[in-house]
RNA sequence: CGCGGGGUAGAGCAGUGGCAGCUCGUCGGGCUCAUAACCCGGAGGUCGCAGGUUCGAAUCCUGCCCCCGCAACCA
């Protein structure tokens, strides 16, 4: 019996460089996806760009470029990055995929007229020339905008509307009720506060003359889409919305969309709206992430401490990072990207716990047990640990709490350096080969279970550990159902230290 | 009355009514299987300030102070 999971993030735009903020949300999508494959579960993980609008097509004429191949050659980043991260997605997709987005946009646009929330209205706003593109007043810089030191004009243009405050209530009582679920409980007050003031109608689209870069409404070939109905759609667009693909009927609607803080009104709000409007499902959950500071500050481009993933990946390697993003930043509040934190972390979880407990043990089985798994036996208190682990480590992931469900791990790993030391194996080899012999199964069976757990955070090094006890690779695909039982690791079993797993910073290279 | 987040041991954090916890660092001890790793113990905090509710508050209420986002590149 197993379920289907669906996780999306959100698209990022490719207007600029991958940012390590995104990096992080893609991996907590990963992490979650990686869960519940590991738990049995049939998943879909979809990640993607959003690449239309004004300041897309104002980027590419600076560049000399179309903004289609700007759009194909950014979105090239968004993708490789996917791939430096080890991110196990099972689709990408791209906005500007005529294939499937714009027809699917299209479609849903067309649910939302026909339920009759789209109204055309005037929109009033400050126009800049020289962006070509509507500026907010907060934008303007003494009255002028500062990119061009020009004084807006203020224009008036026709646009749809989306009657979005029609719908203020009962999103409020899908989110109060829980059908909907907004993680942290701070992000979901923070959205029932909103509805509780009213959520106003949005502006959905744009004359071709100011935004032409974007997804054709339907009949009616003087407007594009704004961005909400383009980039929102994407969740359903992509599983084939627009023909009834089987997978759309399979996966939708969404298990979790992980967001970050600055987007929950469109995702809590406006999504939820549209959906509603299109008597489509709605998605289970939304699980928002904070922000991410540079030893301490907030990432600028002129403090000159901007992080770049591809870099920090290079430098330290995947999995820290990995590990890093996902259990030293909190998964829900802002957190600090610092590399004095990210060496401590590495040192103390990384090479200490995790590594050199896999070292020592597997060291002793090699030199004294000829590096086959002893007769299977099962430690009372170890056996509970490992229970009472998973437990934990189901709850936190059921919470969207991955930097707790992580700590699951860590805690089997201190829990195995403190029963080597109670136990001295080391001794027992000398006078009593049995106890030893034991001992020694209870501590593969319990690295076997940390590596299980460290899986969806780290998963190349999980598979070198479960790789070196012996587990076939499958184990996360079939094995699922008793994974996480004790005395699953057969005896007889051959197993192989290996490298490091994780080398001390001054002995690498 | 703009909005929001936060002020708990040297650092980073957990902790929504009942003897103040964790990680790192530090000090001392133990062990020697292991990546000078591992284990045990100690020191270190009047939980931002001032009131209040309560038998009892870091935790609830009131007022105040301070820090960080909410402008741009940008998740």
């Amino acid at each position: 019996m197993s379920n289907k999971f669906y996780v999306t993030t959100a698209i990022a735009y490719v207007n600029a460089p991958p940012h390590i903020g995104f990096a992080m949300e893609i991996l907590e999508a990963d992490a979650l996806a990686r869960y519940h494959r590991m738990i049995g579960d049939e998943v879909w993980f979809l990640t993607g760009t959003d690449e239309h609008g004004s300041k897309i097509k104002r980027t590419a004429e600076e560049q000399g470029l179309s903004p289609q191949e700007l759009s194909d050659k950014n979105a090239a980043k968004y993708e490789e990055l996917t791939k430096v991260l080890n991110l196990s997605n099972d689709d990408f997709i791209r906005t500007t995929d005529k294939g499937r987005h714009y027809p699917g946009a299209r479609k849903l646009w067309r649910e939302l007229v026909a339920a009759g929330d789209i109204y055309k209205s005037k929109y009033e706003g400050h126009y800049c020339v020289g962006c070509e593109a509507f500026v907010t007043e907060k934008d303007l810089v003494d009255g002028k905008c500062p990119d061009h030191q020009k004084e807006p004009e203020l224009i008036t243009e026709e646009n749809y509307f989306f009657k979005l405050s029609k719908y203020s209530d009962q999103i409020a009582e899908k989110i109060e009720s829980g059908e909907l679920k907004v993680l942290p409980e701070s992000r979901k007050n923070e959205m029932l506060s909103l509805c509780k003031d009213g959520l106003q109608d949005v502006s959905f689209s744009r004359p071709v003359k100011t935004l032409e870069w974007g997804v054709p409404v339907p009949d009616d070939d003087d407007q594009v889409m704004y961005v909400w109905c383009d980039a929102l759609a994407n969740y359903i667009t992509a599983l084939g919305y627009c023909d009834g693909h089987e997978k759309f009927d399979k996966f939708w609607p969404a298990d979790v969309h992980v967001i970050g803080k600055g987007i929950l009104r469109f995702h809590a709000g406006i999504w939820i709206g549209m959906l509603l409007s299109a008597g489509l499902e709605l998605p289970r959950s939304i699980c928002v992430h904070g922000y991410i500071t540079s030893e301490g500050q907030k990432m600028s481009k002129s403090l000159g401490n901007v992080v770049d993933p591809f870099a920090v990946v290079e430098e330290e390697g995947l999995d820290p990072v990995r590990y890093y993003l996902l259990r030293e930043i909190p998964t829900t509040t802002d957190g600090d990207f610092s590399k004095e934190r990210f060496k401590i972390l590495y040192e103390s979880e990384l090479a200490n716990n995790f590594g050199n407990l896999f070292s020592r043990v597997l060291t002793m089985t090699e030199r004294n047990l000829g590096g086959k798994v002893p007769q299977v036996v099962g430690d009372e208190v170890l056996m509970k640990a490992v229970k009472d682990g998973w437990i934990k480590y189901d709850e936190h992931f059921e919470n969207f709490d991955l930097k707790k469900a992580a700590q699951e791990a860590v805690r089997l790993g201190e829990i195995a350096n403190q029963y080597i030391d109670e136990k001295r194996p080391w001794e027992l080899v000398k006078h009593d080969r049995k106890g030893f012999a034991a001992v020694l199964y209870n501590l593969l069976e319990v690295l076997r279970h940390t590596a299980c757990m460290l899986y969806p955070f780290i998963p190349e090094t999980a598979d070198k550990m479960l790789a070196g006890l012996g587990v076939p690779e499958d184990y996360n695909q079939s094995e699922f159902t008793a994974f996480r039982e004790w005395g699953r690791l057969p005896s007889g079993t051959k197993v192989e230290k290996g490298e490091v797993l994780f080398p001390k910073v001054d002995q690498r290279l």
